[in-house]
DNA sequence: ATCCCATCCGTAAACGTTTACAGAGCCAGT
DNA sequence: ACTGGCTCTGTAAACGTTTACGGATGGGAT
């Protein structure tokens, strides 16, 4: 581990001053000859420049951090996996940070931010407090927040639209003749636990269905808590004959209790996760999912922190990822999920009348307020 | 975005020298008076010490990068998640590669070190080149490797043990008296590709079964690559009553393959996975797999680049981390999987005799040459 | 020969810390 | 009154870059 070559050692081994070592090594204008004795005495001594003292002295990292609350969750791992490439090549490292969901751990990161060893921040807070509010408009940094922020709090926003997506599965349901539809949540103190509670209620009234408290159980955001829940829901309310549940871990719980209590999946009740992870493919029946963006909205998140820190100060944004319906087995049953399988494989509308009536649910809704990030696939402008 | 204040701000508002300030807020001797001025200026000025200036001086980020194929891998995702506790309680920031599995790129970022961006690399190379080695000789931060690197490369490495992972999967099968037992692997010129084939031979001549080449398939490690190469086995030898596979996504794509063709799994075909990662537990059936000791392996890789930045010289050391058999239905059945569930649940062993012999199996074997990890719970030492 | 301008390069300051060193002030001991 | 030693603090250098500025050199125009 020896002291590697500086600057200046460069500059003694080839006979110049360090001024012109920085100059070659940066490409600005410099004699030919010149050019050649620093290139060689850096090549010779296996140079590389320290981006400690690089980035003191142009105030850059090229460093950005995004802080969520559990690397473990598919969700989060979903947007690492569009962040980093975006960011990488902007030419930027990302650090990661895992809070969770701590207040107190997120406000840290915040607060962090004037140590200055990243150049922008992308958070996904679970709650947004009045601390975090104060933190952001505070931030020595630009932050883009994923979730929900109130207008004026000075941030870069990527929304996921909660509402649109829980009224997709619902119409989805409705349309599979479902009516006894019960809701599985998270915490209710959650940005998404809040927006998805209200989300039911708003789609149950649309599509003309009362709402009943014994439809509704709230545990927390995991698949022990999810299969607990659902347990407490189908001693209370025998008939249900749909599970909308806030996320798929959730609703993977939701499948265990379901197979010990012997329903059957999607006869006797249909299931409907959120945030369309990877699990929900794999798990048995497949589970239908409302994707809500993650990968999207972590690609904006980045392209939108990216623009910021190239063009500097410009007005706050709002991005919204419109939601999608991923219909698979716990809803429609094995063999049309199957049926769709194929067809998307070979690039063909599904064949069954029935097939089709559900597709129309994939329709996403009118887009809210605001931006609206279109596929994954392309750019943010 | 106001540029924020320096020591030396502080220094002027508390009427003292810069030095007195870094004093101060290092907690060195001071007179209680200006302690009192200092901290008081610093609170009213809301001075956040800048990390790239001390790092600059004190020749440490407090930085750690992990270096891996692809994080969308939930092997990696696993070690990523043990990984950044460890870091962060010691006060360390996580830096995240994302390399694609890439030469170049895995060369770059271990030259990169010369760039002193982090204190030191965890790296998972899926391949070992000569590169490699030679780029690890001339590493300019201290490596940890996870997997397996030749002896005499000078960096602490944490190995898992596929032979005896291998080989707990084939006794089980064996167990249950399968006895054609297909090996699905991924490419052979990677380091697990490698360790793996020679695992599953050296398995097969321990059971006294034939080596059979038309029982062995090469894709790669992902789930589309690995039904085609079932798809290719089950066309070439249809009486296979079991697969091994190199890893828990080739395994997926096997149950598809089976389901599709109309075979039972576990009765006509049992399936063994490797990596035990989430997906297993909720692939339908759920999937027994090896467990290679992902979150351990990343445990302990920390903390040996830990130990290695707190201690400095010292040789470097092989860990090698046991491998465990999850069992599960696809080898088992439902029934009996459910059963183990409950037991494991409740503590108490399972009940049938069939399930106390492959309870057997779960035993680790030997451990290999070099140290070995104990649980994920304790420590390295 | 003189002057001007262009080109190239070196000196030095700056980024924000930490820290070696020495000076200032004070008290006690003679 | 002087000295020695102690405590506290300020000055300055250093970490490894980038960059403003001005000096040196040389060539062409007069």
């Amino acid at each position: 581990m020896a002291e590697g070559p500086t600057i200046n050692t460069i500059a003694r081994h080839a006979g110049v001053s360090i001024a012109s070592v920085s100059r070659v090594l940066n490409g600005l204008p410099t004699r030919e000859e010149t050019v050649r004795r620093v290139l060689r005495a850096a090549e010779e001594l296996g140079y590389v420049p320290n981006s400690v003292a690089r980035s003191l002295k142009s105030r850059r990292t090229n460093q950005v951090a995004f802080a969520m609350a559990d690397i473990g969750n598919p969700v989060y791992l979903a947007m690492v996996r569009e962040i980093q490439p975006v960011l990488r090549a902007a030419g930027y490292r990302l650090l990661l940070h895992s809070t969770d969901a701590d207040v107190a751990d997120e406000l840290d990161v915040l607060r962090g931010l004037g140590e200055r060893y990243v150049d922008g921040l992308i958070m996904s807070p679970l709650r947004v407090t009045e601390g975090h509010l104060r933190a952001l408009a505070a931030a020595r940094a630009p932050v883009v927040v994923i979730g929900s922020v109130p207008e004026g709090a000075g941030v870069d926003n990527v929304r996921a639209d909660s509402r649109t997506g829980v009224r997709l599965a619902l119409d989805h349901l409705y349309g599979l003749g479902r009516r006894r539809v019960a809701f599985v949540n998270g915490p209710a103190d959650t940005v998404p636990g809040a927006a998805r509670a209200a989300a039911y209620r708003e789609a149950l009234e649309a599509l003309g269905l009362p709402y009943d408290e014994d439809l509704v159980e709230v545990g927390d955001f995991y698949r022990e808590d999810g299969a607990r829940a659902v347990q407490a829901l189908l001693d209370r309310a025998g008939d249900v004959d749909a599970l909308m549940c806030a996320n798929d871990l959730i609703a993977l719980g939701a499948l265990d209790v379901l197979r010990r209590a012997g329903r059957r999946v999607p006869e006797d009740v249909a299931v409907v996760g959120m945030d369309d992870t990877d699990l929900a493919a794999v798990a048995w029946p497949s589970l239908t999912s409302v994707s809500l963006g993650s990968a999207r909205r972590g690609r904006a998140a980045a392209e939108l922190l990216l623009d910021r820190l190239e063009n500097g100060e410009r007005e706050p944004r709002v991005v919204t990822v419109e939601p999608r319906l991923a219909v698979r087995a716990s809803t429609v049953g094995v063999r049309e999920a199957e049926e769709r399988d194929e067809a998307l494989r070979t690039g063909r509308a599904p064949r069954t009348g029935r097939a089709q009536r559900t597709e129309e649910a994939v329709q996403a809704a009118e887009a809210p307020a605001g931006e609206v990030a279109g596929d994954a696939g392309e750019g943010l402008r």
